[in-house]
DNA sequence: AGCGCCGATACCGTTGAAGTAACCGGGCAT
DNA sequence: ATGCCCGGTTACTTCAACGGTATCGGCGCT
């Protein structure tokens, strides 16, 4: 929540935006793969290079961050421009599609604040049940 | 919930209702496994049975099924209620908090409603350009 | 010459979800 | 007595996602 749309450079990533603090991990929700939900997130306040994306996303590896930058850009959820500069510039940055995402990650995430802790409880619940 | 446990069962579930045309298996959401937001779906109007779940879900696996069930039970997403009758009966319900996550599926299918026809052919697009 | 930066890619291993096939126990109809 | 139905369970296999490590190519810097 750091972004504030200024001319210039966005503010950068929080690297603890998906600390294991965070609970998206534990979320019932899945937008396509694993991380796209959070690169949604990254790139919500603006354009953002590849490895600006790899720091909050709690060191995701370039490999799988690749495997799903593709993909999302395959389905249309962002664009990717290469500038042929030194050193070389990636941009990566959601399209209109992209953004209608936005709000069903933002209810998403309003459940989870609601009933997430529900949820677990009722899981530990259980295992103490188990046992 | 006007469940009666003799009297007058709930209308079928439609065995079509996830036909291969329905687009739920293309949707980029998922609510936890795979299953699992199908699931909310055919308890929506109220319990089930074991066999009355297989039939719509595009002929689940009695195991994956099974697991899928369990896994909810223990979130604390449904219930599960044995009669000693004969034949055996099992019902399975949505819980209150089973219930909240209602209102995120509908919002995934009006997503989907609205754009995935854009996103399957934005997938189309560039396979063709990648051919 | 050697090193590092950026944006990857290649190769390989692990993990876990999902599917297949077979079976079970009790009751009941044939 | 045989087989079927219900609601599963168990064992085995398959498959894609995910992750780790190593490496690349072009360029600039020292």
């Amino acid at each position: 929540m750091t972004d504030s749309t200024d001319g210039a450079r966005l503010a950068p990533l929080d690297p603890d935006m998906f600390h294991p603090f965070c609970p998206s991990s534990e979320m019932p929700f899945r937008v396509g793969d694993k991380w796209t939900g959070m690169v949604i997130r990254c790139l919500e306040g603006g354009p953002r290079r590849f490895t600006e994306l790899r720091a909050p996303l709690r060191s995701v590896t370039p490999k799988v961050l690749s495997e799903t930058l593709r993909a999302m850009e395959r389905d249309g959820l962002l664009t990717r421009t290469a500038y042929d500069e030194n050193p070389p510039r990636v941009e990566y940055a959601l399209t209109p599609l992209g953004r209608t995402l936005i709000p069903l990650l933002d209810a998403a995430r309003a459940w989870s604040e609601t009933h997430l802790p529900h949820l677990l409880a009722a899981r530990r619940a259980h295992e103490r049940n188990a046992a």
